[in-house]
DNA sequence: CTTCTACAATTTGGCTCCGTACGGTCCGGC
DNA sequence: GCCGGACCGTACGGAGCCAAATTGTAGAAG
């Protein structure tokens, strides 16, 4: 890995250029190497497996999402695949052009619309997703299970800690102060 | 977290839908994971003290990479972001165009362009980045130190996996069939 | 029955990012 | 001097992504 340059060796540096400002360094190894780690294993299997079936790396997942949880309504599956509905309006639309992906109306909440796997999406994930395991186990290879249960572990602490107390979190920071609205997006009528 | 679905719950039903084919449990739970837990950091970053500053996310790592490592070739830049050097282009651009980021000719490679921070931009970082920080150490709370920098070795292990072997993998896994384009990008004359 | 309200997906606008393809410039070797 | 290679910049085309605005349905209130 070229030009890859350590993160220890960054922690001295930042030291140097904060003095005596109080820096949690194990916390900022942990969150940068996250970025790191999730950037070269996206990357890796857009490049292997998903590339031959012409998948994006968040098409994979919306498959796989409803795949494992059969027919779902499309607010969940956007939450679980960590996308806003909108986006996911887009990439369901692609999915089903290629016809991979069902959408069908809830039988009783006519709101509600419901996403399935066609039979050809159906076949493509039974064929697809042990290659993708695949490659998974061959990114871990230097890990053996019990420090791959462990690492999870800590992950989903993280995530849990995020999620609880995020958003509390956020308000407390600006305290007062409006968000700030994003830069991009659509702007506002008034 | 409304709507999180446990990943062991996952796990049971992707072995009913795959009957006999061995399926590597532990390694698909870790890079969910990173992939959730990435998300998740991002997005926290991102809406508490990015916002404020109008920053994306690359647009602060690039800052970062730059304040860290001082003036850098662009493509070491572009590398250690973990983002092409055509996107890199255009994220200088606006970081130009607002101030923060400097660009210059290298003084004996003219084909070498350098990026440094200029006077504001270093302040902005010194002002940013404690607050950055608090927030990995806020993400991380439930981790302790040492845990921390386990599993930070654990993640590094599998960079250094990917991108040591990553390439040959990718290559072995083809095995002669062409790389099959990317569907999007602009197209061939051809 | 009508209206109002809540909530759902979709549409729309703006931005980000990638991969490809050129073009220009510079360096090194022949 | 010329050519091949490396590098940056620019220009597309295309997918992703978000948040506001829109549209449509459900259900409650009047």
């Amino acid at each position: 890995m070229p030009g890859q340059r350590s993160i220890i060796e960054a922690e001295k540096l930042v030291e140097a250029k904060l003095g005596g400002v109080p820096i949690g360094h194990d916390q900022m190894a942990v969150v940068a190497n996250i970025h790191r780690v999730a950037a070269a294993v996206r990357q890796h299997l857009e490049n292997s497996v998903l590339r031959g079936s012409d998948l994006t790396w968040t098409a994979f997942v919306v498959l796989w999402v409803i795949w494992i949880w059969g027919e779902s309504e499309t607010r969940y599956v956007a939450e679980e695949v960590g996308i806003s509905k909108g986006t996911l309006t887009g990439v369901a639309r692609t999915l089903e052009s290629r016809g991979l992906v069902r959408r069908a109306g809830h039988p009783e909440d006519g709101r509600l619309v419901l996403l399935g796997l066609t039979t050809e999406g159906e076949a493509l994930m039974h064929r697809l997703f042990p290659q993708f395991n695949a490659e998974e186990v061959f990114v871990t290879q230097r890990l053996d299970a019990e420090e791959c249960r462990r690492t999870a572990e800590m992950l989903r602490r993280i995530v849990v800690q995020v999620e609880t107390h995020g958003e509390e979190r956020r308000a407390a920071l600006l305290d007062g102060a409006e968000p700030a609205p994003r830069r991009s997006g659509r702007r506002s009528k008034s």
